[in-house]
DNA sequence: GCGGAGTTATTGTATAGACATTATTTTGCT
DNA sequence: AGCAAAATAATGTCTATACAATAACTCCGC
């Protein structure tokens, strides 16, 4: 029978954790390969019931093992499908390179909604805002955004002088839902002027949109020079 | 004091998690505040403490929460910080957008590890292959693989017939760690042509690198047309 | 006021036991 | 054989209890 051996390291359940995800990861348990039932894997390790529920239920909650009652716990064939990246903050991103960050207020103006990417009543306030994030004086990002005054009305008074819109957001304004979107776009002449680069060059865009609850929040579409930007992001395995 | 209110809906500790993450999400706890401690919300929601520690741990293990010993939880500030991008097999995407999706084999070596993109001894053996896939005959995808065969010894003789290289590797080969960078670029004249785009329009770029433990698997370049694919993430705070 | 020792609040881990839920298997009846 | 009812195997939830680990606080002697 597959023996899985117990690192030794931490917490109990952290342990059974880890044996057994890896023993699905190097394959050992192959993908629909079967769980032994919580019953047996407590006298393989020597641990109750709730201890071994503890790290099935981690591993059900990552998505590695798919469980069901009296038909038991099998390896997830999909258990590898997520790839996760940080775009949240542009100035967070410069400063952990060691670059400096800087940003200006290109234009802002309140204006009522028109025919906009947020999906507004047409009476509906918007600040629409364009900033410039530049990284040791290089721009690494032009940010064009729209936000919400109903969702936020403080915004509407806020000069945005030490931090940007995007960063201000996070801080202020809640959210429960958000959308991303990662496009390869040519970039039209008044972006590429702003980002020190040729009309039609590819540029990276990713478009976010956040909603509160149904209430959409901010709509951002942030333009990167494609050959100086890229998105990085990194999965590991093991939790 | 904050009163928090439960849905009756499932699990009590699944509850419990839903109303302290929503207390956090809408603001009604601002980032670094303090959440009460076990003992108090035993009473608050009327179960055990290890119910209530279920919750809590669940919160802590999205990061919703930090947690320390004598010192209490409070609400993460940096809670709201990843976008999750599935893009792993471009045949399951096209086909959830209800298209057909067909692959072609454009070339395929077997050869020394040279300067390449996966880090590997000159000694070690290398599958390189292109292929291309098409969404309802539009081609959507070059993809540009290299597969380490000392990782994967079966790709050797594999004829990816019914199934593309990226998927194979997937269904096959394990693989721990995972790092994936976007980015955009203007399209060179072979892919260009090969997408039915113009040479120099804007391409975006997926570039994986896959391992199993330290040995790299599998280094992937995947070329779509700017215009028409776009990566999309949702992220939704409900858990 | 300061340093250090003791106390305490809070989370972390683990166990045993009880009952609920659900899908499968078996049994029994026709 | 076929179908319905009962048994069963597995996970899911919840509680009560115990003790461990850690960091903050208190108090005391000087």
């Amino acid at each position: 029978m597959s023996a899985f051996t117990l690192d030794g390291e931490g917490p109990l359940h952290g342990q059974i954790r880890r044996a057994l995800s890896g023993a699905i990861l190097t394959g050992r348990i192959p993908p629909g390969g079967r769980i032994p039932p919580e019953s047996e894997l407590m006298t393989l390790f020597g641990a109750s019931r709730m201890t071994v529920h503890r790290a099935l239920a981690a591993l059900a909650a990552e998505g590695l093992v798919r469980r069901n009652r009296r038909a038991g716990t099998v390896a997830s064939p999909e258990a590898r499908g997520r790839a996760v990246f940080e775009i949240w903050d542009i100035g967070a991103e410069i400063r952990a390179a060691g670059h400096a960050h800087r940003f200006e207020i290109l234009s802002r103006a309140v204006r009522q909604a028109g025919d906009d990417e947020l999906d507004l009543p047409a009476a509906a306030r918007l600040l629409d805002i364009a900033t410039r994030h530049l990284s040791d004086g290089a721009p690494m990002q032009v940010e064009e955004r729209l936000i919400n005054l109903a969702a936020a009305p403080a915004a509407a008074e806020e000069p945005f002088a030490a931090t940007p819109p995007g960063r201000w957001l996070l801080d202020h304004i809640p959210w429960t839902e958000a959308e991303h979107a990662i496009r390869a776009v040519a970039a039209p002449a008044r972006v590429a002027r702003l980002l020190g680069m040729k009309a039609g060059d590819a540029a990276l865009v990713v478009e976010r949109r956040t909603w509160n609850g149904s209430v959409p929040v901010t709509f951002a579409r942030l333009w990167h020079p494609g050959d100086r930007h890229r998105l990085v992001g990194r999965f590991s395995a093991g939790g």
